[in-house]
DNA sequence: TTTAATTTATTATATATTAATAATTTATTC
DNA sequence: GAATAAATTATTAATATATAATAAATTAAA
């Protein structure tokens, strides 16, 4: 679960839609004392933090975070406005993770979100993204445009071997011996099959799978 | 154990009954001598205190409750009226943990009452909720819908885990790993029977156990 | 001796595979 | 550069297989 603050309404909305359709679970505060009263209930994994809030600054809300003991181990990335170094300096001395200048891209910020979990040791996300695929390993679970897709194994195993090795073609012999633990032999169409019905089910997104003639299948890099 | 003081009856028997259906155990009285007379009997985890009642008022038996050396660590949610900001800064003064203005809906009750024990660092509340399912680990109880539901020991096990992990799968050879401590090997069908009368004890939230075809199990996040 | 846990057997259902055909793309020939 | 042939892939639907749900029976535990 991820917070963020920020007072701006439609900031806000985004940020949660493209955390949310990231594989992340997330959750939006306009203000410290919505934040504060959601914290009681529940622990996030991180929080992103507006400087900028109407009522007490974002700077401050991280001290007060930073000063509890219940809270202090929640990770945090700070965004500020351009060019307020001295807000940066002073985000970083209080113990803030990383920051995102303001205004910044949803991709940024989600590959920030990452890495930051991923330093802070929290449980690895197994969030795999490309496009607008999202694939999670732990809660196999396939998402489209924010939308949940109902994969079959075979089907999931595939997209997870592509999509982990984007621009990588996989001739189907390869795809059989890694996916269907067959060892190569007689002619079959499967892997064909199973393209398909992968194609179809991930809608417009299925264009990303590219057929190499000759060769195999590819998902684009 | 949580005692509710509040005068208008209607209102006490829905926080009691919502109380006990989230796992809790509670009890409610009218006034501050029908509380002190249980008081002797059974220090509870927490009270929530009303401030408008006949007689004594809320906010002299918090100071009341403070004054005394056997019932000061007693945590205190105080219900104030709308709007009386003075009762509210007065029972803050006094030594309340939270209040909640009135009217206040059940759920934002039972969320604070939560978070008030755990900052006091009593016993962890240890009560899982999904759905309308409820687990309360220390007393080893399910409830669904307010109905107490009779588990066997590896139905909890199995439900307790999968409840702290909402949306991740857990493979057949996994959870025998980790509620059977079988290292795997023997195909078995015993965690499919014990699935099916998981979610036949469960009934109705029978449904929130989702199988995943090929991997395993997992409770909807 | 009752209750719980496990196993076995059966039935139901979801998924995978295959085979046949259609549609493409690439190569070849005139 | 068109027309045709050859090769490859896409599609469809029928069939086979794998997996899970269920019920009943057995074993183990309290």
């Amino acid at each position: 679960m991820i917070f963020t603050v920020e007072d701006d309404e439609s900031i806000r909305e985004i940020e949660i839609y493209t955390l949310n359709s990231m594989g992340f679970k997330s959750r939006g505060f306009s203000d410290a004392s919505a934040l504060f009263e959601a914290l009681e209930k529940d622990i996030p994994d991180l929080i992103i933090l507006d400087i900028m809030l109407p009522g007490e600054s974002g700077v401050s809300i991280l001290q007060r975070l930073k000063a509890s003991h219940e809270y202090r181990d929640i990770p945090v990335i700070m965004a500020t406005a351009k060019g307020s170094e001295y807000d940066k300096v002073e985000s970083l001395d209080a113990g803030a993770d990383d920051y995102l200048v303001k205004p910044f891209g949803m991709m940024e910020m989600v590959s920030r979100v990452k890495a930051v979990l991923r330093r802070s040791g929290k449980k690895e996300t197994s969030v795999l993204t490309l496009g607008h695929i999202t694939l999670n390993k732990a809660e196999h679970v396939v998402m489209v445009e924010g939308r949940k897709i109902a994969l079959t194994l075979k089907e999931f195993d595939l997209l997870e071997l592509l999509m982990s090795n984007p621009g990588i073609v996989f001739t189907r012999e390869t795809l059989l011996d890694r996916i269907w633990m067959q060892s190569a032999g007689t002619e079959t169409r499967t892997v064909d099959a199973h393209i398909k019905t992968l194609r179809q089910k991930l809608g417009s997104a299925g264009a990303l799978i590219e057929t190499v003639r000759g060769v195999g299948y590819r998902i684009e890099g």
